[in-house]
DNA sequence: AAGTATACCTACCGATAGGTAGGTTGCTGC
DNA sequence: GCAGCAACCTACCTATCGGTAGGTATACTT
């Protein structure tokens, strides 16, 4: 069988180098900008079998946005299975789904790209439901720590934008900056202001402020 | 001189007819997936009308990234110039900027696309000034307030990226939702919640929680 | 040995891209 | 009155687009 892999890809599939050709290329350029060529190009092979394996180049794309869905549901998962105060399981989830937006940079950087660009042609992929799902979860777990006490009466809905959309910025900077300003330790230093703000044993967590009863 | 005018576009200029369909289109369908073609059927002129105007499809997406430039630094400028508590300018400053915002949506959205978006081939423009921009006026604030005694000392990064990711993401919102589910007055109940959190006349805010000395 | 399936190829298709050549019309200033 | 300019036009250019037709080579099954 001709394997015209050019000598520094890797003996992998032509599928599979297909697949990591077109999230390299649709993160880089965009759906419309990247072309058939292109990708063919950087995955070694020659056009027909793109279209052998996915159909058209919008095959290739839904190919990668289920498996973005699959990772983000599957991360979700494994951060909601641990015990612990309300606070310990909400700085849990976050640097959680920090971390594997670490680890998948490429990824995540394709989802915000899909999520505040235009079409450009491609396929509609709904994209809130990850966010929708964030601000459930840490809705949930809000609810409860009120309940438990561990955290003051206050304005729910506030509280949890504060604390989803601090981490939302915070993940924004891994993808906008070549070097981000603020990482997982900012991070942690952001949601423990946050809660601190919002904690009844205020004193517990070092309160500098002089009460007034 | 003949005006190809549809009956539906208001007497304007050629070239303004021009700069409003490159800001809707490369709002809804990004760079490269907008033709020069239909740049001009939606102005209603002919392609040799744009190049006369702005030489290259590029040159007229440049003339829209100066415009958006100027809008911020105006709105920027007109914010920094009132009186009051470090408090009060803080949420003058963030409401100032959303109100601006939402009243150029289409503008804004088109910022957010190219910033978090891959250039799909336009020429680079780069947003992170309009970011760390906010960045360092929110600091200098929060400096300000803590050598007033108006915030409490502590992390002053985290309560930066807390408030400024804050308003991000609600104002993310506006622009990726038909209907927001948070707006100006959950954005002043953030801001409030965040800095009620480090006041340290907490008593002065509604502190709900038993002190203990 | 022959037929079938898989995994690839080259050559080519019609359509559209960004852009220009060469022109027309109306207005203005001299 | 005419030259020059501004503001537009049609017709056309080359290059590339997404995609397919028709094919080859190899491995497997019968």
């Amino acid at each position: 069988m001709q394997i015209q892999t050019p000598p520094s890809i890797p003996p992998i599939e032509a599928r599979d180098r297909l697949v990591a050709a077109a999230l390299d290329q649709f993160t880089r350029n965009g759906y419309a900008a990247t072309s058939v060529r292109e990708l063919c190009e950087a995955a070694g092979v020659s056009k027909p079998v793109l279209y052998y394996y996915f159909k058209s180049k919008e095959g290739l794309y839904l190919e990668i946005m289920n498996g973005i869905g699959q990772l983000f549901d599957q991360r979700v998962a494994e951060l909601s299975s641990i015990n612990g105060s309300v606070r310990q399981r909400l700085l849990h989830f976050f640097t959680g789904m920090f971390d594997g937006a670490s680890d998948n940079l490429p990824v995540v950087k394709l989802a915000y790209m899909i999520y505040f660009g235009p079409p450009q042609g491609a396929p509609f992929v709904d994209f809130n439901r990850f966010f929708d799902q964030m601000l459930k979860i840490v809705d949930s777990l809000i609810v409860e720590g009120i309940e438990l006490g561990e955290i003051l009466q206050c304005d729910r809905k506030a509280l949890v934008w504060t604390l989803v959309g601090s981490f939302q910025t915070i993940q924004e900077e891994q993808i906008c900056r070549n070097e981000a300003r603020i990482g997982h330790d900012g991070l942690v230093a952001v949601i423990n202001l946050i809660l601190n703000g919002v904690d009844p044993n205020a004193s517990h967590v070092e309160c500098t402020r002089s009460c007034k009863i």
